[in-house]
DNA sequence: TTCCTTGCAAACGATTTGCATTGGA
DNA sequence: TCCAATGCAAATCGTTTGCAAGGAA
């Protein structure tokens, strides 16, 4: 079924749907994104790219790439910037943040989970007059590597 | 029973605790926070002060107060970092983001559904083999102003 | 040919730091 | 007096942009 080159084709499709080329860079980020245990930031992309894409032309991959809503850019609990594929691609999902090696991981929450957390923002949206369309749940502890 | 300078109170104890000085600037930063209805960031601080912190000094006492952990510094959705008064001043809480003004603000969410999220957040490390050491749940969404 | 894309360098905005000065205990 | 705190200016860091050159359709 080709699951492994999902998210390389529906990123192509998206960007020939807006007229823009599926370029080596473009399509270098997407690879590295997809195979990544979590989000990465800017430097780890330029480390990852191997000095192949200029650190200007890598930012201005991840602007194409987050504009056409390929991916996603947030902050991480120490500021700097990291991305992912969007949710479209990969699904929903939270993510833990190790304090003692800082690395920050995807956390696929369990539907019955996802359920309960789903449950209680829109409780919480209800009784502050919040009108609700997302969230984010990020856990701050020790990974199994760190103990 | 003092409640308005409680957090005024801890901060100044805090401080000569660790042989500093509690000064104009600090002091000033402490009660914007307390009175804030959210986290705000150096820039909204910079324009609280009025101009009488010049920037750098704004920012070291910041950092000083962070270092202290007076006050905790974190990066809202956009990027830009927010800082509010630390937990134990003010009680574990939640954030709501408006998508469209831009606002953060606190959430303190009732204590039946915190329960909630906290066995979640529990649940979740087992699972994951993660200590989970805390959490944050932010909301993004639309607030009452704003529809 | 026509645009999209790239690369380099300069520009930027937010934050930090060096250093001499000020001021409180 | 003595050391923390301050203020200004210069330095940094990550990121963005102008502009001319390169490349795919």
């Amino acid at each position: 079924m080709g699951q492994r080159n999902d998210a390389l084709t529906a990123a192509r499709r998206r960007l020939e749907a807006l007229q823009m080329r599926f370029t080596p860079a473009r399509r270098s980020v997407v690879e590295i994104l997809e195979t990544s245990p979590g989000p990465q930031s800017a430097a780890d992309l330029i480390v990852a790219v191997e000095g192949a894409v200029p650190i200007s032309s890598l930012y201005r991959t991840l602007s194409v790439l987050e504009d056409s809503e390929v991916i996603v850019r947030f902050p991480d609990p120490n500021g700097v910037a990291r991305y992912e594929l969007a949710e479209w691609l990969t699904g929903h999902h939270h993510h833990m943040t190790c304090i003692v090696c800082g690395a920050t991981s995807d956390v696929p929450v369990p539907k019955d989970l996802e359920t309960a957390v789903d449950n209680i923002v829109a409780e919480v949206g209800r009784r502050f007059d919040f009108q609700v369309a997302g969230h984010r749940l990020d856990l701050q502890g020790v990974c199994a590597q760190c103990r």
